[in-house]
DNA sequence: GTGGTCTAGACCACT
DNA sequence: GTGGTCTAGACCACA
């Protein structure tokens, strides 16, 4: 386990990405523990003190909970909470920002259309 | 009569954002003057290498050029350039992140694509 | 049948005033044995360790006592002792406390002195 | 100036609380400089890091700001949320605890009335 | 000048 | 074993 960090983002918050990631698809159950601040500052030679710090963030987010002495568990219902806060983040700030940005630049819609379209099938 | 700076991007990088959307706009016509650094300065509350540092970016970027003793002014052909780089920059770079976040949180697409057409219609 | 300590007191802390209150209420009279170390540690998925703290806390407290081989007995005169301590401990800590807290935010005093009295009348 | 700390709170937090009971008391006014952390660092012989703590939960909570470059900054409205914050914290969640302590001891409420008339004289 | 990030290493309380 | 706090000191971006 090296490094592929990126350098304009600061690495505990890529690090508590990295963990939401792993929440929403599955790697990381819930009522499952995440791996010690210790064992993280190893694998990834990392400042125990920068693991923590993206640990709280995560226990500020309410995605996990500390018990003492014991470790960091992701909670019930953390993936559920951390999809819909997504979701709405989404449809909500990005998508008409994403709007806006296509009428000021006089895009055609219809590739844009296309392409949403053949996610749709998939799905 | 300060300013609502984002806390997270550097001002000098907001200004400069700002100027380009202004350009694109048609709110600074090409072969128009930009603001005196001090002038900015004063009315944003801001040191003066702040703006300067963004008047800088621009004559980097080719959009704007410094004519000893008048001042910045936009170049001609400067909105084209800028709405193509934009195009394309939207187009390459952030229209497939964007299809790949729809797709990982599962949303439905139609009412996405019926915003789309909305765009369509009006243009 | 796990528990909801809280995360910001040792659980020993939480579990020996828990005790504390079980003897102020009555829940655990005097004379009466103190559930085991491994009976709790079971029932509440805690260390032996954590909860054998705890206990030791009530012997140094003098609210218990260690009868060899037997297990921990609640002490005679243990309740009126506990209720003893924490009424002189509320009113000469907590209470010049909360009035000096009660000032400083400028609180209406009337609505305060209404609930006090209301408990007055029940007792 | 030294150090009079509390040994059982971490002292970013009794730090934080500080400069809440000066925004609170007028000492620090809104729109007003907090001093630096490397300043506080230096009077009170603490690590900036500790300090920077402190300031960041002051941000987190809504009563700060950071100007890029410049400091942090007590925000317009910092003094009276904070008030409203503590009044309903102490209205909601601490009075009815001692109400109810008050009654498990079986405490005389003739005095406490007493003391809390006293106050209303004064104010 | 400002705060932000990170490292290395120590010490602590808790389970 | 777990996380939390603190120090000392370095380097960075920003204004």
């Amino acid at each position: 386990m090296s490094f592929h960090w990126n350098d304009k983002e600061p690495i505990y918050l890529q690090l508590k990405d990295k963990v939401r990631e792993m929440i929403l698809s599955g790697d990381l159950s819930e009522g499952e523990a995440l791996p010690s601040v210790r064992q993280v500052a190893m694998d990834y030679q990392l400042n125990p003190l920068t693991v923590s710090k993206s640990w709280q963030l995560l226990v500020d987010e309410g995605l996990v909970e500390k018990r003492r002495g014991l470790g960091m568990f992701v909670l019930n219902g953390a993936k559920n909470s951390l999809k819909d806060a997504e979701q709405s983040a989404f449809l909500e700030e990005a998508w008409p920002n994403i709007l806006k940005k296509i009428e000021n630049l006089n895009l055609d819609t219809k590739p844009l259309i296309q392409s949403l379209e053949n996610i749709g099938r998939n799905a």
